[in-house]
DNA sequence: GTCTATAGATGGATAGAC
DNA sequence: GTCTATCCATCTATAGAC
């Protein structure tokens, strides 16, 4: 086969992007413990030993998929982080920053979009991932440091333990967006609360946590 | 041994006592996944048949701890709710029907207590459960319609969606105090957040989640 | 009721043919 | 690189002795 630019040829590219795809897809809907490497391979149409030849271990495949989405996810936002202090001459307002910590996340999730799976396997990994993933999203804040910093600009009257807290309680609202939790807030609003107004949600949001934050 | 009231003899209800603890510490502490039902009895200090003696498998046990932790915690809930009913003619304000949802799983998750494992469980349970607590989970709101209906009687000129929405955000507030979350805010605040001052930390939830609702 | 021994199933990983 | 066959560890659950 021809070789591609970055050195794999394209059979083993597409192997190998074949199963990321269908191990990410897995995993987010059925968890990580719940899903085996026949599993994978099976909805990937590749053959068992695919898992181990391309990434090592099930263990391994499934940090690098962690890896890579969640660099994409605080890519994202460090770049609206950014945009918003462009616009406000270094210093931002609450709300722009916490738009910054909440539209990538939750644009990905938007029904039609493939990207909804990634915004479920990053949430997932904080409570069921392996040891190293976890080890990782403790010790690994300098991405939320930014965030913190601005807000500490933004609110120069509050002491920096409030800020702290009350960006932890932003980070709780994003990380319960999961699919179960969507269906029960449909059940105890008797179909009150669409999850599809992906807009409508960051506004609900947002109005809810700057209200919080300038309390 | 000599019968107790319950019919079962002390040495049968030991044993099983045992087990349960052991089984909600380990959960709670690893995850549903990582503990195999020899970490339990191992643990327990009792023969490796005792979970399918005395629960009839490893996923019912789980199970049986899920439904007593869940059904004491929404027991006080409630409670509290009723009395904040009681002392306000049966309108309370935002903020005592919110006490009334964050004190019992805050104040059971101070570092003394032993109920701070149970709080563990709970949470990991939204994620890690079994297809069955998921279920629950899932169908039975019963309980936060109660807060739900506290909730549009004290906010008259709020649409209904918009509750359920900001109900469903200070859900994911309690949902986010994981030991691991902690973690992670106590390296970012590099130590300025205490998680041991639980009344300090129900007062900073409260003030954000009142705030957010009269937005 | 308690315990040991083991059945029975499944999973991750790998050797070796092609 | 791909694939099959298989090894080996581990787990839940249970049979059967005491």
């Amino acid at each position: 086969m021809p070789a591609t630019p970055d050195g794999e040829d394209a059979g083993e590219a597409a192997t190998k992007a074949a199963v990321f795809t269908a191990a990410e897809r897995l995993f987010a809907l059925r968890g990580f413990q719940n899903v085996s490497v026949r599993d994978i391979t099976s909805e990937a149409g590749v053959n068992l030993a695919s898992v181990n030849y391309h990434f090592g271990s099930k263990d391994a495949l499934l940090f690098e998929i962690f890896r890579r989405r969640t660099a994409e996810l605080n890519r994202e936002r460090a770049r609206m982080l950014h945009e918003a202090s462009d616009n406000h001459q270094g210093k931002p307002p609450v709300r722009a920053i916490l738009e910054a910590l909440f539209a990538p996340p939750l644009r990905w999730a938007a029904p039609s979009l493939d990207r909804r799976i990634s915004v479920q396997f990053i949430i997932r990994a904080r409570s069921e991932g392996t040891e190293e993933m976890r080890d990782v999203l403790v010790k690994d804040v300098s991405h939320l440091a930014r965030f913190a910093d601005a807000l500490i600009l933004a609110c120069p009257d509050l002491p920096r333990e409030t800020i702290y807290w009350r960006l932890h309680f932003c980070l709780g609202m994003i990380h319960n967006n999961r699919f179960a939790e969507f269906d029960r807030l449909h059940v105890l609003s008797d179909g009150a609360t669409r999850e599809g107004d992906i807009e409508g949600l960051l506004k609900r949001m947002l109005d809810f946590a700057e209200a919080g934050f300038l309390a």
